[in-house]
DNA sequence: AATCCGTGGGG
DNA sequence: TCCCCAAGGAT
């Protein structure tokens, strides 16, 4: 049980302390670092699954076009998919227009700053709220993402990699870990993030040069490699997630629209293909305009 | 709880 | 080449 082997208080505290002068030294300058909660905000859905490296770009882009809620509240939806470009699990741009949208009308256009109000967005989930939270208004809150799951996994757990998904369990232990203030949280929560995707990292992890690692209890038990169940890895060639793809980058392509027929002629599999556009359909990342396919 | 939902780069 | 995985959320 990792109830059992819980660090001590003492010893937590010692690593958060390291972790985050480690940060003060390290950190990236990342443009929302420097933004406002809507930027924060958008940054966060966009980096749901999704690399920084890809995200910089269409930032920058997002903020100048629509540099608050009201902004992008007052577009079309079609507008913020098609701007999503190729970040990939588009409808995350159709969740931020509707979150957009309530924070227009019941928020009177700002960010709102407390857990429940985040919650209660269009995609944002415990993780985005607690990040929103931490991040924007240097709240105190768990923030539990891959990053924090693997560190905190390997320095405690001693193992390579913690479950598919955050537990319960996981949740409980990561408020264990954070510091009293709203100040100190804050800052653990961006340090302990930027330590696993810099340092702690899934593959060829950077351990020499980490400043936790003479308590770290994965390098103590010499990196034993991840021994459960294998992980969950997705299928992608030939899924209706391929093919949605396919499609949906079709009609982005063309504003001008794109007939039923040149569409489902994009994909091999007839059947497929009409199912996956009646999904896109169904789920109104595409629209059907008079016989024309547009976002 | 298990499954679905995109995309691209690094090892 | 192929496989893994990247600041998750909703159903």
């Amino acid at each position: 049980m990792i109830q059992d082997n819980e660090l001590t208080e003492d010893a937590r505290r010692r690593i958060v302390a390291r972790v985050g002068d480690w940060f003060d030294e390290h950190r990236r300058d990342l443009p929302w670092r420097r933004s406002t909660p809507w930027g924060v905000m958008v940054s966060e859905f966009m980096l749901q699954q999704t690399p920084v490296s890809r995200v910089l770009g269409p930032w920058q882009e997002w903020m100048e076009r629509w540099p608050a809620p009201d902004d992008l509240a007052s577009e079309q939806a079609g507008a913020a998919v098609a701007a999503w470009g190729r970040l990939g699990y588009p409808r995350r741009a159709q969740r931020l227009h509707r979150a957009a949208t309530v924070i227009s009308e019941q928020h009177a256009g700002r960010v709102p700053g407390t857990l429940e109000e985040l919650r209660a967005l269009p995609g944002v989930g415990q993780y985005t709220a607690a990040a929103i939270l931490s991040f924007a208004f240097g709240g105190r809150a768990v923030v539990l993402d891959t990053n924090i799951r693997r560190l905190l996994c390997r320095v405690e757990d001693g193992r390579e990699f913690p479950p598919d998904s955050a537990t319960a369990s996981e949740w409980r232990r990561a408020e264990d870990w954070l510091p009293d203030t709203d100040e100190r949280a804050a800052h653990w929560a961006a340090a302990s993030m930027e330590l696993g995707a810099l340092v702690c990292t899934a593959r060829s992890p950077r351990c020499e040069d980490c400043p936790v690692k003479d308590s770290c209890r994965w390098r103590a038990a010499g990196y034993p490699r991840h021994d459960g169940p294998p992980r969950r890895t997705q299928a992608w060639h030939g899924t209706d997630r391929q093919c949605r793809g396919v499609l949906l980058d079709l009609v982005r392509q063309n504003p001008e629209g794109v007939t039923v027929e040149v569409a489902l002629g994009a994909w091999a599999e007839r059947v497929q293909a009409e199912r996956s556009l009646a999904g896109l359909l169904a789920d109104a990342l595409v629209r059907d305009d008079g016989g024309l396919l547009r976002l």
